[in-house]
DNA sequence: AAATGAACCTGTTTGC
DNA sequence: TGCAAACAGGTTCATT
């Protein structure tokens, strides 16, 4: 379901929900998601506070005192809600943190993609899940002259690169679709032949495609929604993803659709070159 | 080394 | 209407 706006969309709501919450227990419905839950997760989460709720890339970091950080990717479908404890329980929902002044967080997930994880708070960098995750494209270090870099020795298609998460994280089908159209870069062409210019226009087009889609809330297709149920409007400013057919809003041609590397690619032959 | 395809799952949409 | 195939926001693994 989600890339970089949604999970960042999610992770403001749950940390204005659920700062300061003590835990009081956790049920688990189902021993595996994608992987099998920690060890002893409902024992180690029991009694302890939720500090704040942050992000690396596309995944949710809950930091607990006690220096326990639990991360969390929520796959294509995975969902969070908060509810009161009364609430009944939903389908598909796997685990449920019961808070002690009546809230419950509630992990729901058709496809069972998602994965969680309990760490160190003071080395879980090092872990494989994070150790080799690139810039975040957000920040200070994702720029043209870092992407030109990493694309120098790719032979493979630019759009595939952009996805690539140790280039850099959280841009997944959709806002690489987005990003490669607004800078008129044909997602098909080699990324080694980027030529610099590029490269900083396609570096300006990531970083305002998901800027914009998290003030919009992120993009609601089917499952995607936010803590508390609402869902995302970016998908209504998309400008090729799932427009195929359609005409382009640069030129007005027919917007193409083509697999690549088993995904979607949505694209304006016309413009994108 | 790096690219492709399959795998993990279920739900929804599309086509015959 | 019914049924099967195609497809879906992500990541990892095995196979070229």
């Amino acid at each position: 379901m989600p890339e970089l706006p949604e999970v960042e969309v999610v992770r403001t709501g749950l940390d204005s929900l659920i700062r300061n919450q003590r835990i009081r227990e956790v049920q688990l419905h189902r021993p595996a998601l994608r992987y099998p839950l920690p060890d002893g997760m409902a024992e180690r989460l029991q009694g302890r506070t939720v500090e704040a709720v942050e992000r690396r890339g596309k995944y949710l970091l809950f930091r607990l005192d006690a220096d326990v950080l639990l991360a969390w990717h929520l796959g294509m479908t995975g969902q969070f809600h908060v509810l009161p404890a009364a609430s009944p329980a939903g389908r598909h929902e796997h685990v449920v943190i019961v808070f002690d002044e009546g809230l419950t967080l509630r992990y729901r997930d058709a496809r069972r993609f998602g994965y969680a994880g309990l760490f160190d708070a003071r080395d879980w960098q090092q872990h494989p899940w994070f150790a080799g995750l690139g810039p975040e494209p957000l920040g200070g270090d994702f720029d043209g002259a870092y992407l030109l870099g990493r694309c120098r020795s790719r032979a493979a298609p630019v759009k595939q690169v952009l996805m690539d998460a140790s280039v850099v994280v959280g841009v997944g089908n959709i806002y690489a679709c987005e990003a490669l159209f607004r800078a008129g870069i044909d997602p098909f062409r080699p990324a080694r032949r980027l030529k610099a210019a590029q490269a900083a226009s396609l570096a300006a087009a990531v970083r305002a495609v998901l800027t914009e889609a998290i003030a919009a809330g992120g993009s609601t297709i089917s499952d995607f929604v936010r803590a508390d149920g609402r869902p995302g409007y970016f998908r209504h400013a998309f400008r090729v993803y799932q427009r195929q057919g359609q005409p382009c809003v640069r030129c007005g041609a027919a917007v193409c659709r083509r697999m690549q590397a088993g995904r979607s690619t949505f694209y304006c032959r016309g413009c994108q070159h």
